[in-house]
DNA sequence: GACGCTCTTGGACGGTCGTCAAGGAATCCT
DNA sequence: AGGATTCCTTGACGACCGTCCAAGAGCGTC
């Protein structure tokens, strides 16, 4: 788009069309400062809440104005999908690979209780965040789509590692993925919710909850 | 009401001074009206969200001016608060009873699914203001204490449920209470969610997966 | 150096919010 | 009946919200 007649405008000798490489690059630059802008918009919504967080607030925070942000969204809930889609790419990617790791049925349970626990105390916020947008969307119709995707992946998560557990101990999984999703979610909130209220021991109670209720989703 | 010069308005004879009686009166006209516009905000809560009701819609759902809220709560906080106490007498009034009429395991588990179940669906606007309420009480510092304590009575609620069903089956419960609550809710919580999403199974999903639940919380 | 384009700023607009005060309406008491 | 008190309405205020827009800055291109 906008191309002039100018053939290489960069030093690398490249084979693609210049304003292949040209459009890449405004692209490029635009999809990154909307990551940028994401990243401090869920920094800001972490620490204030979705209910008390405005556009104003998360531009301040950015160091732009508060016009840019209808630059690069469309509006507030465009933004906020944005984010959300930001958030759970940023959830599912530290929660790979801690399942695999594991070659004894003991170590992949406390290796799970462990990591659920890191990041309940490391990303307190960030939770807290995600169980606001959740109750968010069960008023505002934008969200639920894509809190239910989120939803359905974290699921799915739960659920590998329901497998894996049972693979390791020679059995199968005997409930249904909501069902194991359900309850270990439950342990997660009820300790986050403790957690943040200054229990000491809400940590090792999640811990101690995932070893205990992950055995009965097998036999 | 609009009495003239009648001095006796009942039939009862009252003992207490008169001054004691109005001013009782009083107050108890004060307390009830109190009541009232909290039950409209409850009503209205319970609709759009804690996020998105504001004072000026909740008085005009309960049929008054804007203005006389003020009059009976100090400010937005102290009106929320009220109301979140009216939900909980309201939430333990309606739990209570049903573990003690079961006599066998069997019929408690029934019973308890089917009560979970059934204010599932009938309640789910209200149970979604909970959720609600709970998330907020993150953020906000105002909601924390209350929304703590009804938490704690929904725990014991449960914790009573895990009591008696170890007693009938001749046992006692091999878990602590916030454990027996946490995997419970969450089995709730992910029930209203899919059942608020339409989703036609969540209400069955969840009757079996407390009858799967409760039993391992005893041994 | 002038132009064209992308990026950014900051102000303005209409709306809604919580809060409050002044005054009218209703009720109560003597 | 009439004054005192309680109850309720109305309108206003300042603050903040999301959104939009005109104008300027920055910068590579001719």
């Amino acid at each position: 788009m906008t191309s002039t007649s100018t053939p290489v405008p960069g030093s690398v000798a490249g084979s693609a069309a210049p304003a292949d490489r040209i459009a890449r690059r405004q692209v490029d630059k635009f999809a990154e400062r909307r990551r940028q802008l994401a990243d401090a918009a869920l920094l800001t919504l972490s620490e204030r809440g979705y209910a008390r967080t405005s556009l104003r607030e998360i531009a301040k925070d950015s160091g732009f104005s508060h016009g840019v942000l209808h630059y690069y969204f469309r509006d507030k809930v465009d933004l906020i999908t944005y984010c959300v889609r930001q958030y759970k790419a940023h959830c599912v990617e530290r929660h790979d690979g801690i399942v695999a790791t594991a070659t004894a049925p003991d170590a992949l349970l406390a290796g799970v209780a462990d990591a659920l626990a890191g990041t309940l105390a490391q990303d307190a916020l960030m939770h807290r965040l995600w169980y606001d947008l959740r109750s968010q969307s069960l008023f505002e119709e934008s969200f639920r789509a894509d809190v239910a995707e989120i939803d359905d992946s974290l699921e799915r998560m739960i659920w590998r590692t329901v497998e894996a557990y049972a693979g390791l101990v020679g059995a199968v999984p005997t409930c249904s993925p909501s069902f194991a999703y359900a309850t270990v979610d439950g342990l997660f909130a009820q300790a986050l919710l403790r957690h943040l209220a200054g229990a000491p021991d809400a940590l090792d109670d999640l811990r101690a909850g995932v070893r205990r209720q992950l055995p009965t989703l097998v036999g």
